[in-house]
DNA sequence: TTCCAGGGGTAGA
DNA sequence: TCTACCCATGGA
């Protein structure tokens, strides 16, 4: 069965800037052939699996699902809200591209409305992610991840949802090793275990209600998750206050902004004051070249 | 062999 | 709060 919806977007917004604003678009169970299309694997509540695909739209994304079961009202509303979600479709970014207008590095990203990051459609997906970030290669990184999903999603003519923090928890020692996560297995085994049993509601806070400095705190007390994790996922969470320092923010900043001697946290954040509450933004999207 | 990659936990000060 | 030291994995 297969359905098509447009769903538009708060403006100004670019479906190709969303779709490749960070490395989301590379990792399972999203796929990227560089052809415009981003594809998608989703498990919904109910446990059916759809494909989607997303294109381009004016002001807005094409959606087709594809769906072994039929999609009713309940379904398709979950996916449009999922969609909504990972394009950020509802972002209200005027400040940031006021912010933007002034400044030169910033041109290019106005210019290609820039300033959405892609998201996963559960905050536990993001987390994962994240924490296969660090202390890592990218490319090992999109090869654990893989390994995640295939092992542990559920599947749909071969391709593969992300697994549920369930599936996470169910899985044996013989699993867990096999999937080579290094010492993050741990990591993410206790944050499945905790999410599964309800523990922990990392969906709870998508809903904005806390104050960044507390959303920061609540996301540091999963163990995995640091200073530069809790900055990316707050950022993916729309709080742009402060900089993830991994060793490209290091690397970008120590050049572009101290002569390339060595750089505190404290200066990165120093690089970027001016832009407030939307540091991040700025950082991520400055025009390095 | 050693280092380190989109770091983080822990102990000890 | 700051500093060592440790942590699995794989590529350079």
């Amino acid at each position: 069965m297969i359905e098509t919806l447009t769903l538009i977007a708060d403006s100004p917004f670019d479906f190709h800037a969303v779709r490749t604003s960070h490395g989301w678009h590379r990792l399972a169970p999203f796929h990227d052939d560089d052809s415009g299309v981003l594809l998608r694997w989703l498990q919904l509540a109910d446990g059916t699996i759809v494909r989607l695909d997303l294109a381009e739209a004016p002001n807005g994304v094409h959606l087709t699902i594809e769906s072994s079961a039929p999609l009713h009202g309940d379904r398709r509303a979950e996916i449009v809200a999922a969609v909504r979600w990972m394009l950020g479709l509802d972002l209200d970014l005027r400040e940031f591209y006021a912010l933007a207008a002034e400044e030169p590095r910033l041109r290019q990203a106005v210019a290609q409305r820039a300033g959405r990051l892609l998201r996963s459609p559960t905050l536990f997906e993001d987390v994962v992610k994240t924490i296969l970030t660090t202390n890592t290669t990218w490319a090992q990184t999109k090869a654990m991840n893989r390994r995640l999903v295939e092992t542990l999603g559920v599947g749909l003519d071969g391709a593969r949802a992300f697994p549920t923090p369930a599936a996470l928890a169910a899985a044996d020692e013989g699993t867990w090793s096999a999937l080579r996560l290094g010492y993050r297995a741990a990591y993410l085994r206790e944050l499945a275990e905790r999410v599964a049993a309800g523990a922990l509601d990392l969906e709870a806070l998508k809903t904005g209600d806390l104050e960044t400095r507390a959303l920061i705190a609540e996301l540091k007390r999963i163990k995995g998750i640091g200073d530069y994790a809790a900055a990316t996922i707050a950022a993916i969470l729309g709080r742009y206050d402060r900089i993830g320092m991994d060793s490209i923010a290091r690397d970008l900043v120590s050049r572009h902004f101290y002569g390339g001697e060595p750089v505190t946290p404290a200066q990165i954040q120093a690089a970027f004051e001016r832009f407030g509450s939307y540091r991040f933004l700025a950082y991520w999207f400055w025009d390095w070249d």
